[in-house]
RNA sequence: GGCGGCGUGGCCGAGCGGUUAGGCAGGGGCCUGCAAAGCCCCGUAGUCCGGUUCGACUCCGGACGCCGCCUCCA
């Protein structure tokens, strides 16, 4: 069973299914209002992995993370751009998706847009002014932490401390710095919809408490999302459903920061760079990779340099799929993998970096056991046990897979006629042991971009 | 001010009270016509100061430094 870092107790503790077999997670996604940073593509990659790793192993996932495309921010690039929300939203969804694929992040089993949910949101909101829980004020509804017994409990802070500290702006009409808006009353110009308690659109703490319900249900099993947003978005998400008696989400986990010179990489700190355009210029695979090989809870330093890092580590992993014959495993599973892989070397490789996976999704020590086993796989084809090795390369390509990460095999590079007749003539020379003519010929194909290397059969090239 | 985290070899980055993290880069060797790929060997790190212990990078205390949350933020 897998254990994780429990954020609202603070242990490493088992995670509970509320139905056997079936893992439902809800993790808050982005509000669309700019390109995706660095930032988001960490957090999606994880909760990616731990996603895939549980389908691997067998669970039935639902995984749910939303769009939030209607909020203050959205609002503010649509007047400065002079467009719609909906256009501003429509646009850096776009974005977003593409740039989840072009890393590998598997689209979530739902995912939900803020504005879809509204009438849901109207429901919940009514239901907590009814309870006296949130009341209203001349710029909308608000909620009173005051009204929850353990407020503070995701901070790990008592009430009474957070409001000592609280840095927000004292709104008159709110009765604690720490109550926070579940509704905005309509502006002239912006979006709005309809409310008994005054037209206008929902604050985002409301938009995910209600969408994670609606979709996956009264005492889900796990709510992650970054570090930040475990006070106060996290918190308020779960003071609204703890006030209205809903079980909430029975498991909390958050992930670290990515970096930037000892910094965290933040919208307001300006220090971010755009997930596109790093991928841009590196194999996308590359930042799976470099995620994996710390831990979710840590934060990671994401420069050109780790990233570059990473690529060429990557590149021992696809040098071993060409050597091993390794198949693109697409549907693949910790079952099946270990009856194909029925020596005793395999299956203890498998169970090994199972359990790691399972104490609190230890990734870098997994990935550490998968560098192991792939010298081992090498020095063992090296010294002639061609099937030893390449039963423990399939292994290590099946579980790479079950954490996303494909490795590129023997690519069919289209070879064009006159490359293919520097190949041939390279033979020959090196037949005829004309090694000056031969050596001549590996830098004009080095020179069009090949790699090139000798096998027993003759010269391989490829990209 | 409150709460939390971190400080590891050139760089990135782990677990662990005593036994090799791992990767990248670098050096030496094997293989190779030469390379490439692969294999083998190598640097024996843990901010500082105390303490506990037979023994601490790992536990406790303190100092210094850094970071985060308490405000929108993944």
């Amino acid at each position: 069973m897998v254990r994780l870092y429990d954020s609202l107790s603070g242990t490493v503790r088992e995670l509970r299914l509320r139905d056997p077999g079936r893992v439902s997670i809800y993790v808050c996604g982005p509000t669309v209002y700019d390109f995706p940073h660095l930032g988001h593509g960490r957090f999606t990659l994880v909760w990616d992995a731990l996603r895939r790793w549980l389908s691997y192993t067998g669970l039935e996932v639902t995984y749910v993370s939303n769009i939030t495309d209607i909020d203050d921010n959205i609002i503010a690039r649509a007047n400065r751009d002079g467009r719609t929300e909906a256009e501003v939203a429509g646009e850096y969804e776009d974005h977003w998706w593409k740039a989840m694929a072009a890393i590998g992040v598997a689209r979530p089993t739902h995912t939900p847009h803020a504005t879809e949910f509204v009438a849901a949101m109207v429901e919940t909101i009514s239901s907590l002014i009814l309870r006296n829980i949130a009341y209203r004020t001349s710029d909308g509804v608000y909620f009173d932490v005051s009204r929850v017994a353990d407020y503070g409990l995701l901070a790990g802070q008592p009430l009474e401390s957070l409001r000592a500290g609280a840095r927000v702006e004292m709104v008159l009409e709110k009765r604690s710095p720490l109550d926070f808006a579940v509704w905005k009353n309509a502006k002239a110009g912006e979006p709005s919809w309809p409310a008994p308690f005054g037209d206008g659109r929902p604050g985002w703490h409301t938009e995910c408490v209600v969408m994670s319900l609606d979709l996956l249900g009264p005492g889900f099993d796990l709510h992650c999302g970054g570090m930040d947003l475990r006070f106060p978005h996290h918190e308020n998400e779960r003071a609204q459903a703890s006030a209205l008696d809903l079980p909430f989400a029975q498991h909390w986990a958050h992930n670290g920061w990515v970096m930037v010179g000892g910094d965290k990489m933040s919208k307001s700190l300006g220090n971010f760079t755009s997930l596109t355009d790093m991928l841009a210029q590196t194999d996308s695979r590359a930042y799976r990779l470099l995620v994996l090989r710390s831990h979710y809870r840590s934060p990671i330093e994401v420069t050109p340099t780790t990233v570059a890092d990473a690529e060429r580590s990557l590149e021992r992993f696809d040098a071993m799929a060409r050597r091993f014959d390794v198949p693109v495993h697409r549907s693949e599973n910790f079952a099946r993998s270990r009856e194909l892989n029925w020596s005793e070397e395999t299956l203890a490789l498998l169970d090994r970096v199972g359990a790691l996976l399972e104490n609190d999704f230890d990734t870098p020590q997994a990935i550490a056991t998968l560098f192991e086993a792939l010298t081992v796989a090498n020095a063992a084809a090296d010294g002639g046990e061609m099937d030893r090795g390449r039963a423990l390369a399939h292994a290590i390509g099946s579980l790479l897979a079950g954490l996303g990460l494909a490795l590129r095999g023997e690519e069919k590079a289209d070879i064009d006629g006159e490359t293919a007749l520097l190949v041939r003539e390279r033979d020959e020379a090196r037949a005829g042991k004309n090694w000056s003519e031969a050596d001549r010929l590996r830098d004009e194909l080095v020179a069009r971009g090949w790699k090139v290397e000798d096998g027993s059969a003759g010269t391989i090239i490829r990209r």
